[in-house]
RNA sequence: GCACCCGUAGCUCAGCUGGAUAGAGCGUUGCCCUCCGAAGGCAAAGGUCACAGGUUCGAAUCCUGUCGGGUGCGCCA
């Protein structure tokens, strides 16, 4: 299955491909003049700069060719060599019916599937999410679907940050909390390797009954408050990591507690938000591959000792900017940030081997990722330029700022989305819709609707640059939103509802009124979005897509009548097109991590 | 100081592998419900694409510089 775009460009191609020239001038675009042509070719202005030939004989000879195909119902030339192409009734309506039958909606899938992982979100142990996980929980998720339905192998990674100094601290907090936690976790501590079943149970047993995540909330951040400037706790903080790192075992047992506490409510959030990962590989996971890694790093002759640390340089002569060291061994003796990450490359290559990792992490931390890959490339673990920083921006409050709440502390995502919910839950009540729905679907159907309003905003956007969160906007009903989409959904499949109560089937789809063939011709472009989605990144220009499709189903809904068609054929085709429109809309807005309601 | 990103309609943002008249949503103004969900559709007004040069038949897009905003720059992650 071709899409019709790709078909003409083929067939452009061969064209400057037989008069001597590059086949890739070929290449075919939607007009951006709907008025003079449904297609575009402009390859005959390039081709004949970089021949030195007259555009204009170019593009007539292309345009004889591009006549001979019957998708093309009119080839013209305009100016100095644009070809318009207006494409046929019949070639639409076969390419429609085409994508009707097609459980894809028209998409292709790539020709070399790559073992990929996504590696996004980040969350940590004890660590409440906040604003800035959304973002790459949103993004994260959004590429990891498109590159799964394009046919590569994808894995999602949470990358779970459950270790390092921060679990020094969280252990310190606890026990200073319960002294008699304290006197067992010294006990414990003593006989390495070394313990009685009987007392592992029972202390695990009290772990879950005396330390929650609510407490986890509460002793964090104050420790690590206290450890700024308090240097006795934190240096205690310090010994209870490298105890903890060194697997003394009663550390180890309290660990282990915080990281499934933590991990299960994580899970359930994210799955709140259709955010669903495939691994859970921790910090921990990996921190045994650090000492092997370090010694080969040496071996290899890229570890240099400087100011009592050990670091691989990685900067270039031919960089612009200064390109910081890889810091892997700090002057105490302990693993880094780039350490662990850089371990993490180890991992992933000894049990996949991807040929791709996207790394959905802040701008900001662009210039440690360009460290961390270059460290990756000269020690072997990654194929050169296998490694890329998906970097975004930062949502902003209405001042332009980072969001911050009214006291001026972080948002946490779970207050995030309990306000969405209560916008969504206000709007639908304004609509009446209390009544109408159970309690059960008025809440499934609020979630939808805040979830859409959230990830919708921010996939509208450009990943890179930063934008305002403005729940107001985002929640309407109105203009370029989630819910504006989910509305567009409804009303498809309110008419399709109500023609299977009629027993009305769909039928073969004939692309006859102008609202028709401009759906059909949007319906065509989403196989172009979708890769072009994956090739840069960019899921914006999915949710572009998805927009302009329900956009244009609002056009044809107002312009056509389907039901009351003018005959059965008539009918059955809108029917058709409906359904196939419903296809595609529901596919795209899937991939975006967007789920539909049935009512609203 | 150096580097990176950004500056497009009143507001929020697309467009940036150079192409014809720069798009969308909101807001403003005016139309359209005896027809499938009007939470909709149609139309109008609104732009020196920060500024100045350069390359090109052609620049919002590429290059250089200036101004303005954001971010980062080894022992936190």
């Amino acid at each position: 299955m071709t899409t019709l775009k790709a078909r003409l460009g083929g067939v452009a191609g061969d064209a400057f491909a037989a008069l001597g020239l590059d086949p890739a001038h070929g290449r075919v675009t939607v007009s951006d003049r709907p008025e003079l042509a449904d297609f575009q070719c402009n390859g005959a202005m390039a081709a004949a700069k970089a021949a030195k030939r007259n555009p204009r004989e170019i593009a007539v000879e292309v345009a004889e060719r591009l006549r001979l195909d019957p998708a093309a119902e009119t080839v013209e030339i305009a100016g100095p060599g644009f070809i318009n192409i207006r494409a046929s009734r019949a070639a639409l309506s076969s390419r429609a019916n085409a994508m009707a039958a097609d459980p894809r909606a028209g998409a292709t899938a790539v020709a070399h599937p790559l073992k990929v992982i996504v590696d996004y979100a980040g969350p940590n142990v004890a660590k409440e999410m906040h604003v800035g996980h959304l973002r790459a929980s949103i993004i994260g998720e959004a590429i990891k679907r498109i590159g799964r339905f394009l046919g590569h192998e994808v894995l999602g990674d949470a990358h779970f940050g459950d270790w390092g100094f921060q679990m020094g601290l969280l252990i310190v907090a606890c026990a200073d909390a319960d002294t008699a936690l304290a006197a067992e976790l010294e006990r414990l501590g003593e006989r390495p390797g070394d313990f009685d079943e009987a007392a592992e149970r029972a202390f695990n047993h009290r772990l879950s009954e005396n330390i929650g995540l609510t407490d986890l909330d509460r002793l964090y951040p104050a420790a690590a408050m206290r450890a700024k400037s308090d240097a006795t706790f934190r240096d205690r903080a310090r010994k209870a990591t490298a105890e903890l790192q060194a697997g003394r075992f009663g550390h180890r047992l309290v660990w282990s507690h915080f990281a499934r506490i933590t991990r299960a409510a994580l899970e359930r959030d994210f799955h709140a938000l259709g955010v669903d990962f495939d691994l859970w590989r921790g910090e921990s996971d990996v921190d045994p591959l650090i000492p092997a890694m370090v010694e080969e790093l040496d071996a290899k002759g890229l570890l240099v000792d400087d100011q009592g640390a050990r670091i691989v340089r990685v900067a270039r002569d031919d960089d612009k900017r200064e390109v910081p060291p890889l810091l892997v061994v700090s002057s105490e003796g302990s693993a880094m940030y780039g350490t662990t990450d850089l371990a993490t490359i180890v991992d992933r290559r000894n049990f996949f081997g991807p040929g791709l990792v996207l790394y959905v992490v802040d701008q900001r931390q662009a210039d440690h990722f360009e460290t961390v890959s270059r460290a990756a490339y000269l020690a072997g673990y990654a194929p050169s330029g296998s490694l890329e920083h998906i970097g975004f921006g930062t949502m902003n409050g209405v001042d332009g700022k980072p969001f911050k709440t009214r006291e001026g502390g972080v948002l946490k995502l779970r207050d995030l989305i309990d306000m969405a919910e209560g916008k969504a839950r206000e709007r639908l009540l304004e609509a009446d819709l209390g009544a109408e729905l159970d309690p059960e679907a008025f809440e499934s159907t609020a979630h939808a609707v805040a979830v859409a309003a959230l990830k919708f905003a921010d996939l509208m956007n450009f990943r890179g640059t930063s934008y305002v969160f403005d729940l107001d906007r985002f929640s309407s009903f109105e203009g370029k939103t989630g819910p504006y989409l989910l509305y567009q959904a409804v009303r498809m499949k309110s008419v399709l509802r109500k023609a299977g109560e009629q027993s009305l089937a769909p039928g073969a789809i004939d692309v006859g009124a102008a609202a028709e063939r401009e759906l059909a011709l949007l319906l065509d472009a989403f196989d172009g979005a979708l890769h072009e989605a994956w090739s840069k990144r960019a899921p914006n220009i999915l949710a572009d897509h998805a927009f302009r499709l329900a956009q244009s189903f609002a056009r044809f809904y107002a312009a056509c009548p389907i039901l009351a068609a003018a005959d059965e054929a008539e009918r059955g085709s809108r029917l058709g097109l409906t359904a196939l429109v419903l296809k595609q809309t529901e596919l795209a807005l899937d991939l975006l991590g967007i789920a539909t309601a049935e009512r609203m």
